[in-house]
DNA sequence: CGCGGGTTTGATGATGCTCAAGCCCGGTGG
DNA sequence: CCACCGGGCTTGAGCATCATCAAACCCGCG
């Protein structure tokens, strides 16, 4: 189970995991199983762990006053499901987070994370790296917002991500990007029809 | 002029900077003046420099195909500039970084700045504390670009961000709530008429 | 005085939302 | 085997929001 995770770290580093560390690993990252619909964290709690997910796929989203979600952030195999901002900061989060399909999960807590960090050159390196990651997808999907139309923000979706586009039905994708089901599917028969 | 930044790094730190550390920044972070419309950075470039702005006040911002420009960040004193995407994955960027009044700022480029992080732990904490605020902001944006109205988005950055209403004209916010100087002005009608 | 940058206003049209209805399809139970 | 149900997708009509384009205005400054 912990060998993708173990797999998964090294791809971001030029210093392997050792023995010991992947020890170290596997007791800090405990398999959850988590249901489809079944949260992972709840608007107004803490966010408690951070979730690399082995199999399945889970969705984080904001709930508006007229009851609208909106999708904050989609993650499958090889990803990872939290809230960052509650994670880190130890805030309440604005958001949820549950599983879309049945999942199976690693689940880390902030002071075992820390504590591997302390102790694993190659997890540094990870997270450094993963935090860039993290930061350029966010602005990329905001400079799409503020300067793109909903037509190039799908083509552009589905070159980027097409692991999700199969994953996840389509208004789930529509609230991602931005519009709503209806114009999603307007756009894609428009796209079709070219 | 360094004593800004000084002090700027304690805030983030349990440890504050000791002597031969503020040596070290000293050395490292080169004082720059930038003219008002100087650019910092250019479309294409990989950016060289992270720059701690001491005063003035810059921006950061996309043209598109049709020529309009689509602000991704504004920075005033005591505020970073620089496209961390291409700064720390040495990738050419897609923004430009200009200044929008004279500009005194201090440079670091990345070798430096990574000799810093490895000498210095207050550094370190500050970097990763900017790290998840820069994240948060993003993702607040991003959030209400998907959820919110342009009137919501507006009283919200007014609460937000108050320095900045002082600093930059209408059209630049405008640009940065993802709306059109002319729907700026409308709403700002609209909302004293309330 | 006139110029340039910024802001406002108006008219018009595009884009995307809302609400409501119908369709498609893969279960599930009679 | 069929009827029905629910989830997802599509379609249409009407409406709200916002963009575009053009013009006027405002004001500080050379």
């Amino acid at each position: 189970m912990h060998e993708i995770l173990y797999k998964y770290i090294n791809r971001f580093t030029a210093i392997p995991l050792i023995e010991r560390e992947m020890e170290l690993i596997k007791n800090a990252f405990v398999l959850k199983k988590i249901r489809k619909r079944q949260y992972l964290l709840q608007e107004g709690e803490i966010c408690k762990y951070l979730a690399f997910i082995i199999k399945g796929a889970m969705r984080q989203y904001r709930v508006d006053d007229k009851g609208s979600e909106h999708i904050m952030g989609l993650s499958i195999e090889n990803w990872w499901a939290g809230d960052r901002e509650s994670f880190s900061m130890l805030k309440p989060s604005a958001y949820n987070i549950d599983a879309w399909e049945d999942t199976d999960a690693l689940l880390v807590t902030k002071p075992e994370l820390t504590n591997l960090l302390k102790q694993i050159p190659a997890m540094v390196d990870m997270k450094r790296k993963l935090g860039e990651n993290n930061l350029t997808a966010t602005q990329r999907r905001l400079d799409a917002l503020i300067s793109s139309s909903a037509e190039k923000r799908l083509i552009d979706f589905e070159s980027t991500y097409p692991e999700l586009l199969q994953r996840f039905p389509q208004h789930i994708i529509a609230s991602y990007l931005g519009v709503t089901k209806e114009t999603l599917s307007r756009i894609r028969r428009q796209l079709v029809e070219k």
